[in-house]
RNA sequence: GGGCGAUUAGCUCAGUUGGUUCAGAGCAUCUGCCUUACAAGCAGAGGGUCGGCGGUUCGACUCCGUCAUCGCCCA
């Protein structure tokens, strides 16, 4: 057989994935098994497959193999979220440079337009990976916005509704003039921006007296309607019961007092404008001040303000400083570093604004969800987001559940008057609750408007691992009875808000269950300089391209490698060529083993038969410890210790054993033994790397077709004792000590040597064949005596000599073994403080006592040993 | 401004109830090897006063306090 010496991944990776799913083998239907079901974070349907993409879907397709391995009937359900404000402003923005505005398109004709670009973009990202590998139930396949799921989100608002959880008022909400919408508090991003900070002098009214007030927005002086300072600071004092003349508006307003006011801050003096301001609004709701919304919904100024209407707020703020400064109100301008607001989506400056929004109650129904973290029944991990999830939950705010927005699910309230509505899952409903209502049976659908917001992106995505079985609509079905509450839900830490904290509660709030049991809160990627990767930074690399380069089975291995729960993953290249680099790996392990000719005739070696024992019992233990490392949600270590396992003993130790001299054929006992675990180390890498893994499993013995690794059944760690593995450490460092006396000396492999062992009867020697075989051993013996004209090296207590022609060095093994003295006498005086300590020996455990005890007897022993080497060296 | 978390080798991170699994791993670096599976490899090596300072303890990377730096969330 003529195999490459290079693994090339492009070769047999879209033939597996097609194999796979010609053979069904992603599909998941209630069975009686136990389910594993994990349900896609869904990705926004026009989006494109990135980095943190790559990542999250890796974390979720190990697991998912895995549970099918075990045995479970795993089921991935895979999605798209209509995103609406992202898809809307892309559609937006296609159509301007089609030189079409959407506030020339009706309803009906954009939605048409966003449909269509829905069709046509979507669910590329789904086709992205299954590149990647992601065994997902593609049957399954759903979108936040198809009929179902729109039924669902409808039935759930309307419940919610005659719940009295829903309701419509007047709040400051988040506005997006650019996307002139509200947008929840999730949505805005703080960051510092450099600003200014304009002085300005309020005349008292019925005198010629100024007081200054600091602002950073001077056009909102036109919507002021008080001047307010901190009860306590005395230099307002006399203000108390004045009033004061706002600038430009030339408007009287109260002077008041509200223990909001930060003294420090300006001049200690604050200006009030209730319609534009968070902090401004309250002061205004505790002292009865009027609202005065100077602004359009696009962020111009409107007819309120008196002066610059129609300006943008922008521009109005350099004609408010211009005009201030002419009529010398304005007493200076500093620079000023501030936190400003902006859209997530548009970037645009947020403003705060009065409007009209449908809210959710979430203290009642929040609840439930916090009790579930905190009692353990919904596992984060890690478990640091604990707290934060618990500080959230206790401070969460009613939640704005309206966009002004039309790609979404319409909010299905109906106006039969200017104020006056009916809440209804359709409109016939509508039409005859609204009759009802009014006592007016002639209404009809005409008499009818429907609200013309839509509902925030995330009032759908809450319901996910609901929707994704029908469960609104269907509450008893049998996927719903099956898969739901889900298993596990892989997530960025980002979105434990906006997304899994809301999906718990819904969760409970709509099933009385929680939705899911575990969440795997992945980590961010970033790129070497800790920045986040991103479209305009052009710092991500186009995942496609480095399947392309490194193979999928190399990128995910790159990406999970290091990437512990909930740390950021710093992304380079050296990633996935590490994976890459143990693909081929492993493709040559299975080459060497591929081309042995077997003999039924001969025997097998002593050494052969002793590493099969040792490194079934090696693959044993650390297939325990991978579960163990699964249990904990520690992938990168399951990966870690997988990789080790294959690479350090199994191709290092393992094969280097029972490799047979060139051209000469194996046992056959050996033979089978090494493809046995060679198959069982593929299951266990299946999860991480399941294209190599499939491709060698078909290669390294008959398979019938319809076989897969895949829905193998993955070895069972049994409770394993560790009778080899230690010995077998012991006779790895004899194997060094001896590699390094080769190379120290310059003798060649194939020169056989001699090793004597002094005996004290404390090395069983179990491992000698083995020992024979990897140094090229001729005659082993043991001795009571000094070596002569022989190198000498120490492993735990135990001489050993290797008798060699060319002459010793006795000057720099003199050397050698006083510093080794040194070292041994250092350590055993650490022992001895302890020990002669006797608070040490009274407090601490017998145990630990007693290992102190063993290590200064080993010591004393090691001493005796090399005290006596190096006399004998300095009688040489 | 309020809260949470972190700081361990050049980098990314483990280190579970304080004690031989205790100072570790991978990568990177350095040295020597193209040795018939693999140079995408093999054999070795170096590298950290566990952020600083105090405290508790027979004993602290681990517990407490404090300072410093960084990150995240919220305002």
């Amino acid at each position: 057989m003529n195999i490459p010496s290079r693994y090339d991944p492009r070769k047999t990776e879209d033939r597996w994935y097609s194999y796979w799913m010609q053979h069904g083998f992603f599909r998941s239907v209630p069975d009686d098994r136990e389910p594993y079901t994990i349900v896609i974070p869904p990705p926004n349907v026009t989006g494109v497959l990135h980095m943190g993409h790559m990542l999250n879907n890796t974390i979720q397709d190990v697991l998912i193999r895995r549970a099918r391995m075990l045995g479970k009937n795993a089921c991935w359900v895979p999605g798209t979220d209509h995103a609406s404000i992202a898809t809307e402003a892309k559609v937006v923005a296609k159509l301007k440079s089609e030189g079409i505005e959407k506030r020339d398109l009706t309803r009906e004709e954009f939605l048409k337009h966003a449909w269509e670009w829905t069709h046509k973009h979507g669910g590329i990202i789904l086709e992205q990976l299954k590149k990647l590998g992601a065994s997902c139930d593609w049957e399954r396949t759903l979108f936040t916005m198809d009929e179902k799921r729109y039924r669902s989100v409808i039935k759930a608002f309307v419940q919610l509704y005659n719940k009295g959880l829903i309701y419509r008022g007047v709040r400051m909400v988040n506005w997006d003039p650019e996307a002139r919408t509200a947008v929840s508090d999730e949505e805005v991003i703080y960051t510092e921006e450099q600003s200014k900070l304009y002085y300005v002098k309020y005349r008292i009214a019925g005198t010629d007296d100024f007081i200054t007030v600091a602002t950073t927005r001077p056009e909102t002086i036109l919507g002021d309607t008080a001047v307010c300072a901190n009860p306590r600071d005395k230099r307002y004092k006399y203000l108390a019961g004045k009033r004061v003349i706002v600038p430009m508006a030339e408007r009287e307003v109260p002077f008041i007092f509200d223990d909001y006011v930060d003294m420090e801050f300006g001049t200690g003096c604050l200006k009030i404008t209730p319609a534009h301001d968070i902090n401004d609004y309250e002061i205004g709701l505790r002292h009865n001040l009027p609202m005065i919304d100077i602004f359009n919904d696009d962020g111009t100024l409107s007819e309120k303000a008196g002066k610059f209407i129609g300006q943008d707020r922008f521009r109005a703020r350099e004609l408010a400083e211009e005009e201030l400064r002419r009529t010398g109100h304005l007493v200076k301008v500093e620079k000023y570093t501030t936190k400003i607001g902006r859209s997530e989506r548009t970037n645009a400056v947020i403003e705060p604004k009065l409007s009209v929004q449908w809210f959710l109650k979430m203290k009642e129904i929040s609840v439930p969800a916090l009790n579930a973290v905190l009692t353990g029944e919904v596992m984060l991990h890690p478990s640091k987001f604990k707290n934060l999830y618990r500080h959230w939950m206790e401070n969460v705010r009613d939640w704005c559940i309206s966009r002004q927005l039309w790609w979404g699910h319409r909010i299905p309230a109906w106006y039969y008057n200017d104020n006056e509505f009916v809440v209804a899952e359709t409109e016939e409903e509508a039409l005859e609750l609204a009759r009802r209502k009014t006592g007016n049976k002639h209404l009809t659908l005409k008499d009818l408007r429907q609200d013309e917001d839509v509902l925030d992106t995330w009032f759908s995505s809450w319901l996910w691992p609901i929707t994704c079985f029908d469960g609104i609509n269907n509450p008893g079905n049998p996927d719903m009875k099956y898969y739901y509450p889900t298993s596990d839900l892989v997530t960025a830490p980002e979105i434990l808000f906006f997304w899994v904290a809301r999906m718990i509660i819904a969760g409970y709030e709509f099933t009385g269950k929680k939705p899911f049991s575990n969440v795997y809160l992945t980590g961010i990627v970033r790129d070497q300089q800790r920045r986040k990767m991103s479209k305009s930074l052009g710092n991500s690399p186009e995942p496609l391209e480095l399947i392309e380069k490194y193979g999928a089975d190399g990128l995910r291995v790159g990406m999970l490698l290091c990437s512990p729960a909930g740390n950021d993953l710093l992304y380079n290249d050296s990633l996935p060529e590490q994976g890459r680099n143990f693909a081929n790996k492993i493709w040559n392990a299975f080459r060497l083993v591929k081309s042995w000719k077997i003999d039924e005739k001969i025997a097998q070696p002593e050494a052969s038969a002793l590493a099969v024992e040792w490194m079934e019992e090696m693959f044993n233990r650390t297939l325990g410890e991978i579960d163990s490392d699964f249990r904990k949600y520690r992938i990168s270590e399951a990966l870690m210790k997988t990789y080790k396992l294959f690479w350090d003993e199994f191709s290092g130790w393992y094969l280097e054993i029972i490799k047979p001299e060139y051209q000469k054929p194996v046992d056959l006992k050996t033979y089978n033994a090494t493809i046995s675990i060679f198959e069982r180390l593929m299951q266990v890498i299946h999860p991480f790397m399941p294209f190599i893994t499939e491709e060698i499993w078909h290669l390294i013995s008959e398979r019938k077709e319809g076989e897969s690794i895949m829905v193998s059944r993955m070895p069972v760690h049994k409770k394993h004792h560790d009778r080899f593995i230690h010995r077998f450490e012991v006779a790895k460092e004899i194997i060094s000590a001896i590699r390094a006396i080769r190379k120290e000396k310059n003798i060649p492999q194939a020169d056989k040597l001699d090793l004597y062992i002094k005996t004290d009867n404390s090395y069983d020697g179990y491992y000698l064949p083995v020992i024979r075989k990897m140094c090229n051993l001729n005659e082993i013996k043991y001795t009571e005596e000094k070596v002569q004209e022989a190198i000498s090296f120490l492993v735990r207590t135990i001489e050993y000599y290797i008798p060699v022609r060319t002459k010793v060095d006795t000057a720099e093994e003199l050397k050698r073994t006083r510093e080794e003295l040194e070292y041994t006498k250092g350590f055993l005086a650490i022992v001895m403080k302890k020990l002669d300590n006797e608070k040490f020996i009274r407090g601490a455990p017998s145990d630990v006592v007693e290992r102190e005890r063993k290590k200064q007897a080993d010591a004393l022993v090691k001493i005796k040993a090399l005290e006596e080497k190096i006399k004998e060296l300095e009688n040489r």
